[in-house]
DNA sequence: CTGTTAGCGCCTTCAT
DNA sequence: ATGAAGGCGCTAACAG
């Protein structure tokens, strides 16, 4: 294995300087730092990865931090997409994505902080946002970075990467009545009280007191009582649904009940392939994957200054399909 | 921070006895040991994982592969609880998740190499079984211990981790025909050519003629196509999907022709929430978190000796709900 | 601008 | 059964 000894032995200089050369410090001359990066380059030699950490007291890896199996948002491939784009960002930076999932929240927790403790990391990324949240007590009481995925609502303080839930809520809305030519749209969200729906709900509202439409939305649940829901408002012509799983069981019920097809329907987050409903099924697509690295710039934002017009909070935009 | 300089100085003993009683070496008196760990733990000592890495030469670390975008198998949600399987067993060793995703070949090689050079990771976890994989060997090349999910088809002596796809097959057909009652099941398969497919389908086969049946089957792919298929059999009466979105797309298909409902159907990975179909779904369960756990334990099998009837090979069994 | 030296925290020969 | 010393690969004072 090639160290450092041996790239500064190939180009006869010291290790430090080696070392300095390396890592582009301006003490050591323009040219023999080109000399000796292009002599590592060809020899193919690699840093070890554990020495750098050892003496930088830090780890070169960001620690993913996954929910609980019990508060799990259904969404499920949006999170692989989500870490495809925070994994090519840190491998931009040489670093290394370590994850910490588990199904009960104490084995969560000790999971991070082994790693703080036994690992040295010091960046985390928290894929959800909820209230009072122990791992994200703890990271703050430790002053080490992280960044939710979502808007917590407890801690303005925090860094956090969202969707613009309100503006794609009045985008999906607007999209919904123009396009589609709906007349009594329904809204339709899940039993939750998550954040993100609660938003979506407010630009649908926004919209339709432009449009003049009355507001009428259904919480999803006991199915009697949303079929009682639809048997109520047999005016409705058009779903904006918090998601696909929501928007699906939905307007199941409703052909169950009008034996209607091809209903217009806008949800977020294309989460299921087509195919699985007969829907005219359109969706607000919130990139996952500029999430993800929109995730990383701020957790790299110490050290690399990013231009954001609220620092510590970015918002991704949406395109509907 | 504490360091087992610190330890072994309140103990009373030089920095090696530390090191070895903590380390359970049998050279260090039962009593001592016993002593110094209990101190230790008193203390809150946690070793420096960097620390020991260097000087391991190798990680606690194991490398878990994704498959790139474009090869990405339907079962999303599935390889969630994977992950979770697989960290439940690394936190009981001390390991740590590393994980490489990327959307092209070429980065996730690039980032599996890096894992090995840089990172001195030397075990990994590959979510895929592909053919000719580069990953795999490289991964082979350097005489790294990997461990794939699924059957890979071309290097009989790779280990893995699977579904027994047939049994399965035959459980699922079986209750079909059984419990369901269905005369005339139909086999529904994706356009992918999953070895996994195959097999349950040769599951399907087998009871299909012990029951006296005829066995049918319908690849998906252009709709039209699956429309006519749907025509020429009108004596259909259940499915058999390789998955919940192929099994709840055909569905539509026939409902679409015939008007049936709560119609019997039987797949594997409960991968939807339900309420996204009017169907009788049943779905055999595969323990994905058990392929997590499994998955460990063949990866560590050259340290901690396992039983199995063939060694570097596991099958889960599965349940059907 | 470059080299010498010491040290990060831990493990492991080699002595005793 | 325990200690002393050296080293893993790299970085960072401190010199010159």
């Amino acid at each position: 294995m090639l160290t450092i000894r041996d790239i500064a032995a190939k180009a006869g200089v010291s290790v430090s300087t080696a070392s300095r050369a390396l890592n582009n410090n301006p003490r050591i001359s323009q040219a023999t730092r080109e000399r000796i990066q292009a002599l590592a380059e060809a020899e193919g030699y690699l840093p070890n990865y554990n020495a750098k950490n050892l003496t930088a007291g830090e780890s070169n890896a960001v620690g993913v931090v996954f929910a609980t199996a019990d508060r799990s948002q259904p969404e499920n491939p949006f999170f692989i997409d989500i870490l495809r784009g925070i994994n090519a960002q840190l491998v931009q930076r040489d670093y290394v994505l370590s994850v910490a999932i588990s199904k009960t929240a104490d084995e969560l927790l000790k999971n991070v902080k082994a790693m703080v403790a036994q690992g040295k990391i010091k960046r985390f990324v928290l894929l959800y946002a909820h209230q009072d949240d122990p791992i994200a007590a703890f990271l703050r009481q430790h002053h080490l970075r992280f960044v939710t995925i979502g808007q917590p609502d407890d801690n303005a303080n925090d860094y956090f990467v969202d969707n613009d839930n309100l503006e794609a809520g009045i985008g999906g809305a607007t999209f919904l009545l123009n396009q589609l030519q709906v007349k009594h749209p329904v809204f339709v969200e899940s039993t939750h009280d998550w954040a993100y729906e609660q938003q979506r709900r407010q630009g649908y509202e926004r919209v339709a007191a432009t449009f003049n439409v009355e507001p009428l939305t259904c919480r999803l649940g006991e199915l009697n009582r949303v079929r009682a829901f639809i048997k109520r408002h047999p005016e409705i012509d058009g779903i904006m649904a918090t998601d696909d799983f929501n928007g699906i069981e939905f307007y199941r019920l409703m052909r169950e009940q009008y034996g209607i097809n091809h209903f217009p329907m806008v949800s977020f987050n294309q989460s299921l392939p087509n195919g699985l409903t007969d829907a005219d099924l359109h969706s607000v697509n919130l990139f996952p994957e500029k999430m993800g690295s929109a995730t990383v710039a701020l957790l790299f934002s110490d050290k690399e200054p990013l231009e954001t017009p609220t620092p510590g909070q970015i918002k991704i935009p949406f395109e509907i399909k």
